[in-house]
DNA sequence: ACTCCAATTCAACGAGTGTTGAATTGTGCC
DNA sequence: GGCACAATTCAACACTCGTTGAATTGGAGT
């Protein structure tokens, strides 16, 4: 006698679940549990949906990791691409201390994605380096060129790289973004947002000195924080 | 009629596998595959032996992990702290750049243990960062002292910070190490161990030029590396 | 009222995982 | 020679994983 099937509700819920969804739950739990080790059903459990509707929105867990990739990059890239036009009046000084400010308002509240895009660059399985590196290169070259900007007009030394200022720029203030909140309450008993704010100010005034030719140049585009009292 | 059991060759093998043997395996697989993603069998492949055997030598693959830790990361910190000695005679400028040759030294060709480490950071799951704060941290205050002795012999600007300034000087060169022979060939097809060495030293001249009181004063123990002609 | 389709679920597959307990055997000691 | 023990392997357990194919159903269009 075959066990009489228990008649549980299939086929569309009240509520649907779109595409978008599905990305928050993952970005969520890849950022957690890293890209191998985050599972569809734990994304699915959290997004309340089974794991096979993944399927029919996205073609594998890779496919969903490169629209989240899209998703969270894209914005960012634009707007820096905005920031680095050589037509815009501003001095480089205060356009690279904006560019500190758009990877942290844009990925401040996402280490997920921060740490995922890192371990894929240095890991590199050819597959998805290849995938980061199409969305996130460009504006690296963006901000090099803001760099030669800098230079031609005096404002930056000439003897520095683009290339290598870039990168420190940028990997240092993601490196301030991933890693601060969770060493400094730990080192100094400071709040972590705290922490970040003026590790921030201070790697930026460390960073301006470096390159610049005239390093003792008030900066007043640096904000105000209040320090905390110990 | 039970099948005849083939009879393979059980009990220990002429040539031992020690503990050392399965740790340089570990980390091997590590580096590939990351601490989720490594599976024991595959470190027991690459060592030649069977995976229960690690259980003889680890409690389980966390505490093979941590053993893993102490082996890399131990000798570093001696080392750091013997640096950060204050009756040392050199000047806090080069003990600074003597810091990034350890770190480059003791942990360039381990890219594995680095992204390991850091990773297990910032996702914190709480046993394991407890695990990393014990024998990393130490280190990071060594280096913090030293940079006060550098403000009190007015080497070092007054209003730097000791322990961001730590933390920007530690984490670039470990970036420089993770990222650089990925992204520089990419980006300028200059081959990875130049472009390390290149990144380096313009990280430290950056670096010292944005907190020493006398930025232009020469630093006569970097080296001189031959630049790459495109 | 009927049909059709998009959205969803179920159940299963095969592979791989960390871990364990019992079995085996070479080695050195008495 | 006999014995104890350390080092090693085998076989299995109970999971979890990504993925797929078939089944189901609510709602829109006619």
């Amino acid at each position: 006698m075959p066990i009489p099937p228990p008649a549980r509700s299939r086929g569309p819920k009240p509520t649907r679940v779109d595409p978008d969804q599905l990305l928050d739950a993952a970005q969520a739990v890849f950022a957690i549990d890293g890209l191998q080790g985050a599972s569809l059903r734990a994304i699915a459990r959290r997004a309340g949906c089974d794991p096979a509707l993944i399927y029919y929105h996205f073609a594998s867990k890779e496919a969903m990791f490169e629209a989240l990739l899209d998703r969270t990059i894209g914005p960012v890239v634009t707007e820096l691409l905005g920031l680095c036009d050589s037509r815009d009046p501003r001095s480089v000084a205060e356009r690279l201390w904006l560019i500190v400010g758009i990877y942290h308002a844009h990925l401040g509240s996402n280490v997920g994605m921060r740490g995922l895009v890192r371990g894929e660059i240095v890991r590199g399985g050819e597959a998805i380096q290849e995938s980061i590196a199409k969305r996130v290169f460009p504006a690296l070259g963006a901000i090099g060129q803001l760099i030669r900007q800098g230079i031609e007009q005096g404002e930056i030394r000439e003897d520095t790289s683009p290339l290598f200022t870039t990168f420190f720029l940028v990997r240092m203030e993601l490196e301030i973004l991933d890693l601060i909140p969770v060493m400094a309450p730990r080192l100094s008993g400071m709040p972590g947002d705290l922490a970040v704010a003026l590790a921030e100010r201070a790697w930026f005034r460390l960073f301006w000195r470096g390159i610049a030719t005239r390093p003792e140049e008030a900066l007043p585009f640096l904000p105000d924080i209040e320090e905390a009292r110990p």
